[in-house]
DNA sequence: CCCCTATGGTCTGCATCTGACCCATTGAGC
DNA sequence: GCTCAATGGGTCAGATGCAGACCATAGGGG
């Protein structure tokens, strides 16, 4: 049982799409995620795929994609570029593969670990001098937030204090358990009393990190964290 | 200078290296970590391409290396396969990149993160009768090893720690940050008296997970990390 | 002894990906 | 108004990667 799991491990898939799909995916997280936002532009087409890693034809298919479905749009010229579009219309039809058990818990255990490390981690780094006026402005972008646009300001809130920690690939590891889990929270309701919750949740994981109260950051983020859990676990499981 | 961290984080490299590339480094990623040991027969090459996403042929390029360098050996015939040779010989002459102080503390974060995280989650999921004798083996086997198998041993009981949590995407995120981890620790001398200390955290750390104290097994790990978080950055920093 | 099976070894055709190059478009500044 | 620079748009050759088919080899069972 232990080789099991062992070869499970070892022998993990390396890839898991085309270069493409990957992109396409990319590219798509960094909107849900709030990195950028409706109006502004992308970095030009040869610097993006270079920092993608990947080919600018294959970079210009994914956006090409992504401009049909009307999440994007290019323009040309001396100041022209690729731009996100509002699409506050909200006809994002988003193809939710209803998960398993196994893959609701898979997803929330990591969370739950990076998440609350990184918050703990954050309060240790802090320097609250700098980094209080950036976290109040995106608490405060989460208290505005229309519904529609409340997603990716708490998750921009979230990945702001897991920057904290100051590790990069802590960061990422981060970006990536949320937008697992932000699929999953596509699936069920968004109701205005959540929203309020979380907000003095939200308030209350700021004001831990800021004042360096480590456990105190950890078990906050853990309280927010086990409500949206519940949620999911109550629709979903 | 948050929209700067915010593009590195959105506009990251999505592939790290070809995928010939990176089969090598998975493949000697499960023999540094011990999930296949010297004399163990790998899966039959369409099986492992299967499992790994790649196709047969890029496997086989990177078994090729592999056996080229004395690590794999590949027999045909009925009974035949891919075996992992042995190399006591230790003329792994690893090449070590010397690091950068930044990446030094991103890997050494995130391992803080991840593993301690990982030892909290298993000793509140931990069902004792059941993982007991597979840990304590483990243990045994890490006090018992010789110094050039210590590592592997090492790698193998932190993985089973950090398995009992329950979530696959942790174990992946553990086994990664344990490859970078070890990378360094390769170019550092490998002291009997750390080790001793090492297998004395070790106890301490499985005593709490299989006792359920969930702070009590985070601080051990903690504990330990940080010694060898100390040594490294002693001889690296 | 012969055949069957599980394995590594090899070849071929096709899809994907990339880097390099040139064209088209737009607006700013001279 | 002209020119220039920054950008998207497009094409092509070559490299990489992949699925499938087939061959070669060794051992086990009839």
């Amino acid at each position: 049982m232990a080789a099991t799991s062992e070869a499970a491990l070892a022998f993990r898939p390396i890839r898991t799409g085309n270069a493409f799909e990957e992109c396409v995916e990319r590219l798509l997280q960094s909107i849900s995620l709030g990195l950028v936002e409706p109006g502004q532009r992308l970095p030009a087409e040869r610097d993006l795929a270079t920092r993608l890693g990947v080919g600018r034809v294959t970079l210009r298919e994914a956006i090409g994609e992504l401009a049909a479905a009307g999440w994007l749009e290019s323009r040309r010229g001396r100041h022209g570029g690729t731009f996100v579009l509002d699409r506050t219309t909200s006809d994002a039809v988003r193809r939710v593969a209803v998960p398993t058990r196994a893959e609701l818990d898979d997803v929330l255990v990591l969370r739950r670990v990076l998440e609350i490390g990184a918050a703990r981690a954050a309060a240790v780094t802090v320097t609250p001098v700098v980094e209080r006026a950036a976290l109040t402005a995106l608490l405060d972008e989460c208290g505005c937030a229309p519904a529609a646009r409340y997603r990716p300001a708490d998750s921009r809130l979230h990945l702001a204090i897991a920057g904290l920690a100051g590790s990069p690939s802590l960061s990422a590891a981060v970006a990536d358990v949320r937008v697992r889990v932000n699929a999953l929270l596509d699936a069920i309701p968004l109701i205005e009393r959540n929203i309020a919750h979380s907000n003095a949740q939200h308030r209350t994981v700021v004001s831990a990190v800021l004042d360096g109260r480590a456990d105190g950051a950890a078990a906050a983020m853990a309280e927010h964290l086990d409500g949206s859990a519940a949620l999911l676990r109550g629709f979903l499981g």
